[in-house]
DNA sequence: TATGAATGAGTCTTCATTCAT
DNA sequence: GATGAATGAAGACTCATTCAT
C-alpha cells in the first residue's frame, strides 16, 4: 500500500507545482499572461499533463484565486484567535493586516478585488468568489457594531462605517501598488497616517 | 455640399462607434482583451475599416485614454475658473467634481487610472499618459499648500495630504463602481460622509 | 477641341507618372515590394485611380517589363544604325552595351532576365516576353555567323558561341550587381577583362 | 522500440516534406513568396504544425539555405581529399563539380546564390550565410595563386581570375536552368566548351 | 474622371485544447 | 498517468481590389 501512498503524494506535489508555477507567472507577468504552455515549461511537463489536474485554464485560474482568498482568510483567523478585548484595537489590527497582506501579495490582492462579489443584507455581509463563501469582513462589521454600542463612533451606521474604512484602505493599497514611484514613506508610516485620518475622522 | 456634410458626419459617427466599442471591451474584458477583431465584430465592420481611422491599436488606445483625460481636465478648468477665495472650499469642490466625474464616466475613469503615470519631485507633480503631460493635481497641491500656510491642517506635508485625499477618493470610487449592489446611499450623501471623514481626520 | 486634347495629354502624363512611380519602387525595393498603395501614395492619387489605367497589378507590372525590354531594344537599334564593317567589332560593342545597360538599370535587367523566354530553332532565335516578340540577339547571332564565315572562330557553331557569350556576360552582370562589396575594378576594366577572356578563348 | 523508431522516422519525413515544400515554393514563386500557410497547404497540415519543427519562418528558411550550402561544401571536401598534384587540374575538377552540383540541385543552388554574402579582403575570401561562415572558394583561390606562381596564367591577379571563373560558371548555370528549351548540348559537352573558353582565355 | 469607403484574403505567430498512444 | 502531435481560432496588420458616388 506504501506504493499507492507515494504515488498519491507525488501527484499532489505535482499539482502543487502547477499551482505555484501559475502563481509565479501571475505575479511576474499578470493575469493576462498566464498560458498553459508557459506553466508547462516551468514545471518541465507537457501542457497535456496540466489537463489531467484541471479541466481547463479557467478552473486552474479560479483555483489560484480561491487559494489567494483562503490565504487572506487565514491571516484573519489568526488575529481573531488572539482575542483582544478592545474592539477598536482589534479592528485596527485587522485593517493593518489587510493592507499589509495586500502590499505583500499585490497580484493576489488584485485578483481578490476583481473577483469578489459583496452583498450586505440586514446588517450581514455576504462575500462570494465563484460559488464559495467567505467571511472576512464579517468580523470587521461586528467589531464596528461593538464600537458603536460603546459610543465610540460619531455615526451609528455600522455598514457605512465599514464601507468608509474598506474603501479608504483599498484606495491606498491600489495607489501604493500602481504608483510605486510616488514619494511614499515606509509602509508602517503610511498605514499609521491612514489610520489616523480614518479614526480621527470617524471617532467621537 | 449637403451630401459631403452628411458623409463627414456619418464617418465621424463611425469613428465614435469604434471608440465606444473599444471602451466597452475595456470595461467588460479589461485593457488586455481589447482586440481589433472584437471591436470590428461589435461595430459590424471589417477589422480593416478600423485601420482607416487609426494607424494601429496603440493609436486607438491612446486616443481613448487621451479623451478620458481631456474630459476630466476640462471639468477642472471650469471649477478653477470660478475662483473661490477659501482654499479648502475650493479643494473640496475639486475633490467632489473628481468623484462625480468618475462615477458618471466610470470607463473613462478606469482607463485614466490604469494608464496615468504619476511622479512627484520637489513638491511638483508630473502626470503623464503616454507622451502627453497633464496637470490636474497641480491645483490640489497648491490649495493644500495654502491650507497648510493658513494653519488649517494637522500635518505640514502637502504631498502626504494630497496622497491621503486622492487615495481615499479613489478607493470610494472604485468600490462604488465595482460593487453596485452594496447598500450605498445617494452619491451626494456618500461624498458628504467621505469628505467629513477626510477633513475631520486631517484638519486641526 | 483644345480642351479634349489637353485632357488627353494630362491623362497620358498621369499614366506615365504611375509607371515611373512603379519603376521607382521596383528599383528601390524590388519586384516583390511594389504595392498599389505605395504607387498611389507616390503619385498622390488614390489607389483606385490606378485601376482606371491598368486592369490590375499584373497588367501594370507587365507594362513596366515591356518598357524595360523596349529600352534595351532601342539601345541596340542605335548601335546597329552605326553600321560598322568589322563583324567582331560590332559584336563586341553590342555585348558591351548590353552589360552597361544591365549595370545601369539592374532591376530592369533582372526583370528582363526573369521574364524573357528564349527559343532557338533552325538557327533563328525567338525572344518573347508575354505575347510580344523582340529581336535583340538576332543581330548577335548573324554577326557571329559572319565571323565564322570569315574564319575568325575556333568553333563553327553559331548558337553555341552565342550562348557561351551570353551566359558569360550574364554571370558577370549578376554577380557584379548582387555582390557589390567584392573587389571589382571599374566597369570599363571589368568588361575589358571579360571580353579578353571570351574572345581569346573563342577566336582562332 | 520499433514503434518509437517508426514514429521518429515519420516525423523526420514530415520535416523533410516541409523543407521540400518550402524549396518548391522558393523556385516557383520566389523567396519573397514562401509563406507558412502555403507550405502548410502543400503538405496538407495546419500551419501550426510547422512551428513544432521550426521556431519561425526565419529559422525554416535558414535551415534550407544552410543545408544547400552544406551539401555543396561536402562535395568539395571529397575532391580535396583526392589530392591531385597539378593545381589547374584540381581547379578544373572543382569548377566542374560546382556546375554539376548546381545543375543537379538547381533550387539549392539558387538559394545559395541568393543568400550567400561574399567579401574578399587581403586576398582572403569570406563567405557567409546568415551568421555561418563557409569556405568553398578558399581552395579555388589558393589553387589559382599556385597557378600564377607556376606561370600558368596571363594575369597575375588571383582575385580577378577567381571572379572571372566564378562569374562565367554562374552565368552558364543560371541560363542552363532557366532556359531549358534552348538547344543545349549534353552537360558534359557544355561544361567542356565552357572550360575551353575560360582556360584558353586565361592561360598563357 | 477620380475617390472614399469598405472588404476578404492573406501575412506571421500564439494559444488552449484534444486525441491517439 | 503522461505525452507527442496536431489543430482551429485568434492576435495585429497589409494588400489588391471593388463599388457607389
Amino acid at each position: 500500500m506504501g506504493i499507492q501512498k507515494r504515488k498519491a503524494r507525488e501527484r499532489e506535489e505535482l499539482r502543487q507545482k502547477i499551482l505555484d508555477a501559475a502563481e509565479k507567472l501571475f505575479v511576474e507577468e499578470g493575469y493576462a499572461n498566464i498560458s498553459m504552455r508557459k506553466i508547462a515549461a516551468i514545471i518541465e511537463y507537457s501542457p497535456t499533463t496540466i489537463y489531467s489536474f484541471f479541466e481547463n485554464k479557467t478552473e486552474l485560474l479560479s483555483t489560484i484565486t480561491a487559494k489567494s482568498y483562503k490565504d487572506l482568510s487565514e491571516r484573519f483567523e489568526k488575529i481573531k484567535a488572539e482575542k483582544i478585548d478592545d474592539s477598536l484595537v482589534t479592528l485596527k489590527s485587522f485593517i493593518k493586516e489587510y493592507i499589509l497582506y495586500a502590499l505583500e501579495k499585490p497580484y493576489n490582492y488584485e485578483l481578490f478585488v476583481t473577483l469578489c462579489k459583496l452583498k450586505i443584507k440586514d446588517g450581514t455581509i455576504y462575500e462570494t468568489i465563484g460559488d464559495k463563501r467567505y467571511k472576512i469582513f464579517h468580523s470587521w462589521l461586528s467589531l464596528i457594531a461593538q464600537g458603536i454600542e460603546q459610543g465610540k463612533f460619531k455615526s451609528s451606521e455600522p455598514v457605512s462605517i465599514l464601507l468608509l474604512i474598506w474603501n479608504t484602505a483599498h484606495g491606498f493599497i491600489m495607489h501604493r501598488i500602481k504608483h510605486p514611484t510616488l514619494p511614499w514613506k515606509s509602509d508602517e508610516e503610511e498605514i499609521a497616517m491612514l489610520m489616523d485620518m480614518i479614526f480621527n475622522g470617524l471617532e467621537k
